[in-house]
DNA sequence: TTCCCCCTTGAAATCGTTTTTATCCGCCGC
DNA sequence: GCGGCGGATAAAAACGATTTCAAGGGGGAA
């Protein structure tokens, strides 16, 4: 603050080489009227004092922001500390992602949906960023359909399913949940359950739809009664894998949403004596690759988390640019990472009933 | 963008009201020269149009950005995902204590201390934003000095063990530490490990002083050698526990910097076989509250992680208020949460083996 | 009644850019 | 040789606010 005086302006360049501040304008940002000779002479100076354009100055002539914004959602209710925690990772890759870009990366705290919209509202009515993005989508999303309507650039970590083209970053949920249910079928499971979150959010459909299929293909009975809904906290987890596991027919196999509902269903299932990985198995998706650690340790689809969000960055630059958001969707499958045995070894619980 | 034809101006609300746009100024910042009835009929008149003032504009002229910049540290290596999770509470706690002032947040994402530097440089000398909160605080802090010369606002999360007088929010990491030790003492241990971070690190050295005390005030020597520094890592935290216990004359009890050091212990233990509660015990600190499901459950001392985001961005409101920093600081004790045993229960190591 | 002062409001400058329009100059073509 | 054209740069307006300073009007005092 006391530090620099006076920090270089485009004035100052002018009167340092002599030309307008039109003229510098327009080399710096590489006009074609402007001579090379003189563009190499102001950039020689601009170094030379180093000059740096100001941001309010352009964001007020040109009417960009020079920000992305970013909706973070976080549960701050108690219990729900894990809530969000894998935004560390995806910020760090939009970050990545904007490096070398004018932009910078400002975040807003969401607490649910309805407060994702009006968030996003005051973000493009007030002309708080130049873009925007945010994850946690719905199979109808409220967001979505504004910021199309509106025709604001976004990228999104998710699809909604309705019918609006977008730019969007995705995991293949539909195959994970097929591949991690044929898996536990194979391995001699027949009472699969699903730990889904809130049935709005559109992955968690999609999920539904692998788990479904995995039976169909297997030409076995879906086990509806096995599907639980609720949110993403280790509590739920617990809860539900000691619901699940005290049923007259209980379940074997849980398929996990994510991390905090597997360590949740490890320790529910502890609680009751149950021997993961002999007598029940668990499969999740891993972001924060605490999995490897658990007891057992977990077979899990690693997501990327941080090449996602790098992606995210990528994609809203491009979009910026005016790129088509029809070329900027890409889905990903995650990786199997095979950990504790699936299978029941022998022990299956019908058998030494019989 | 297509939807708002242009949103209201103070031109447009001088036009509606006819007052000029130099009386709106002041009417709308509650100026004393402008009469109440003035004021009040420019302010009806700015809520019927929906008038906000554009940031871009105030920015360009009074040089403020309205704008709260947070360093968030990330380690994007693999194995390291764990690192940074409790940034996502902290940004929310933050963004709270934010909550109704016209200052917005920017995260900047940094590798190290040496990137935290050159971001911090970046900020006051591109006037990105008008303060900085940051966290990781080192013993000899260069970001502090830095920050403290140039005379710019910030909060600190953490505090240097440099003689300079800044705003900041503390974590009482001493008595911690020694709490912890002393509780580990009284439940007949001896052999106790210290599972410490980078010891450049204000707070792991805290540590090592409280962890150091609780051995004198038994009157007994303090076990150096069980004192292990490294990074936050879950992967440390085993590879620790596994070397720890793995000594001619073992650890057994265990105080851990995070809940991700304390996941690997307690894996690590495991895979050695002993079993925690009974002939080891593990206390850690918790900030996502997982501990409670981990096996055995842990006894923790909690971080209220979200409080303490909100208090820096508060502190950080008062600070740009022009507050004087020495009225700005604040250390909280974590709270104890009990679980496991922390007692040996009669199985001390070196019994039975008499 | 007249002058002055204070109280309220308005005009204009300013912040640092970009962009449109104007100006200056040399050169080509007729 | 002259008109016009085009290339290079400069001048000026604009973005939306704040702030300084000037102006206008009304009321009180002489």
């Amino acid at each position: 603050m006391a530090d620099h005086p006076t920090r270089p302006t485009i004035k100052t360049l002018s009167e340092v080489t002599g030309f307008s501040i039109a003229t510098i304008s327009k080399a710096l940002n590489g006009s074609p009227v402007v001579t090379q000779a003189t563009k190499a002479a102001i950039r020689q100076a601009a170094g030379q004092i180093g000059y740096a354009a100001s941001l309010r100055g352009m964001s007020l002539r040109t009417g960009r922001t020079y920000q992305v914004a970013v909706l973070m959602p976080v549960a701050s209710a108690s219990g729900f500390e894990w809530d969000g925690v894998e935004y560390a990772q995806i910020l760090s890759g939009i970050a990545a992602g904007l490096e070398g870009s004018p932009y910078r990366m400002s975040v807003h705290v969401v607490r649910d949906a309805a407060e994702g919209l009006a968030t996003a509202r005051q973000v493009v009515e007030g002309h708080l960023a130049d873009g925007l993005i945010f994850s946690g989508i719905q199979a109808q999303d409220p967001r979505v359909e504004y910021l199309c309507a509106a025709g604001f650039p976004f990228v999104t970590l998710g699809r909604c399913r309705q019918n609006l083209t977008y730019a969007h970053v995705d995991v293949d949920s539909d195959w994970a949940a097929w591949a991690a249910t044929a898996r536990l079928i194979a391995g001699g499971h027949r009472r699969i359950a699903l730990i889904n979150p809130d049935p709005r959010l559109s992955y968690a459909l999609d999920r539904i739809d692998g788990f479904t299929r995995a039976f169909v293909d297997a030409g076995l009975p879906v086990p509806q009664d096995l599907i639980m809904a609720g949110d993403l906290s280790t509590r739920f987890g617990k809860q539900a894998a000691i619901t699940l596991a005290r049923l007259p027919d209980p379940a074997t196999g849980f398929v996990c949403v994510n991390e905090s509902t597997a360590l949740g269903a490890l320790a529910g299932l502890r609680d009751l004596g149950v021997d993961v990985g002999r007598a029940a198995s668990v499969i999740a998706y891993d972001d924060i690759n605490a999995s490897a650690y658990f007891a057992p340790p977990l077979t899990t689809f690693y997501l990327p988390i941080e090449d996602l969000g790098r992606q995210l960055g990528g994609f809203l630059l491009r979009r910026l640019a005016g790129e088509d958001p029809a070329t900027l969707q890409q889905l990903t499958r995650p990786d199997l990472v095979a950990r504790q045995s699936d299978r029941l070894e022998r022990v299956l619980p019908w058998e030494g009933t019989t």
